[in-house]
DNA sequence: CATATTTAGTGGCATATGCCAGTAAATTCT
DNA sequence: AGAATTTACTGGCATATGCCACTAAATATG
């Protein structure tokens, strides 16, 4: 165990543990996305959008395991400065799509090339073995499927 | 890997893998709290301050790995509502320290009581071990150590 | 000692995130 | 078909979190 004793909830409580790690990284690579006027939760917003394919706000709201209305709030500034859009479905009224603009595009990409850096610097300070690791652990806390086992704890 | 694949940043994104893991931890140690009146998030500064000594915002604010003026604002509704205190210190005036109230304190056992049942079910769904294990490793990205290698990359 | 600098907090502003209530459209049920 | 229910989203409110500018107090400097 590190300097942390058992005087910190860290110790012990694997979601406090989880966002403050996640406030930490949030940090360096916010830093990371430099004067480019983003933010990593932004970047993770755009690169989710420009990958999925038209992707409702359901969708996307659950590919982000984020509350519908939270991930509404959070898309207001990137409509408002026109980085993505929002359109109604065809079919279902009551759908509405995202996608990214040209502009949008192109900012995705400026934002990767940022973001490369302090992937790199990640890999590097972690281990690169070990961050696609921790990644793949990340990923099954974050499925639904975890959810369930999690809730469904009735046996 | 899991259902996730190239078109997801978690696949690749470090940080942005951390924070989905955050939401929806969050979200599962939230619901256990349950009538409680208070989150998850409070219950680790409750806890956080509970486990040290009277601790000045600044030296709270580097425990959580949090900047010192969202500490500050975060600490506001705990402080209305009686569960904590902030006086000043006796020496320096500028700084501020932090504790319980009887009322906090009492809280703060009762949320234990909840989070037990939510750190039981991580433990049974994730393993016990790995859960350690996971919380050395956060603990290790959340040091201010980590932070330093990763930012000094210099070389 | 007087001034420059550093340190600890505060307040305002902006984004992040969640809950709840309400609305409209689609689906199910009788 | 018409009513009940479900689904997808919106808007308001509250906490979470960070940045910047500003203030007061302590410390370092000449």
């Amino acid at each position: 165990m590190t300097k942390d004793d058992k005087t910190s909830i860290w110790a012990y409580c694997n979601s406090s543990a989880m966002r403050r790690a996640a406030r930490q990284l949030g940090q360096l690579y916010d830093d990371a996305m430099g004067d480019t006027g983003l933010k990593g939760t932004q970047f993770s917003l755009l690169s989710q959008i420009r990958f999925s394919v038209e992707p409702t706000l359901k969708n996307l709201a659950e590919l982000m395991v984020m509350d519908l209305s939270a991930l509404g709030h959070t898309l207001k500034p990137l409509q408002r400065d026109g980085w993505i859009e929002i359109v109604p479905d065809e079919n279902d009224r009551r759908v509405k799509r995202v996608r990214l603009t040209d502009k949008g595009f192109v900012k995705q990409a400026e934002l990767t090339a940022r973001w490369q850096v302090a992937q790199a610097r990640f890999d590097k300070a972690f281990g690169k073995e070990k961050a696609a690791e921790l990644r793949r652990t990340l990923a099954l806390i974050s499925s639904p499927e975890f959810a369930r086992v999690f809730r469904d704890d009735a046996d």
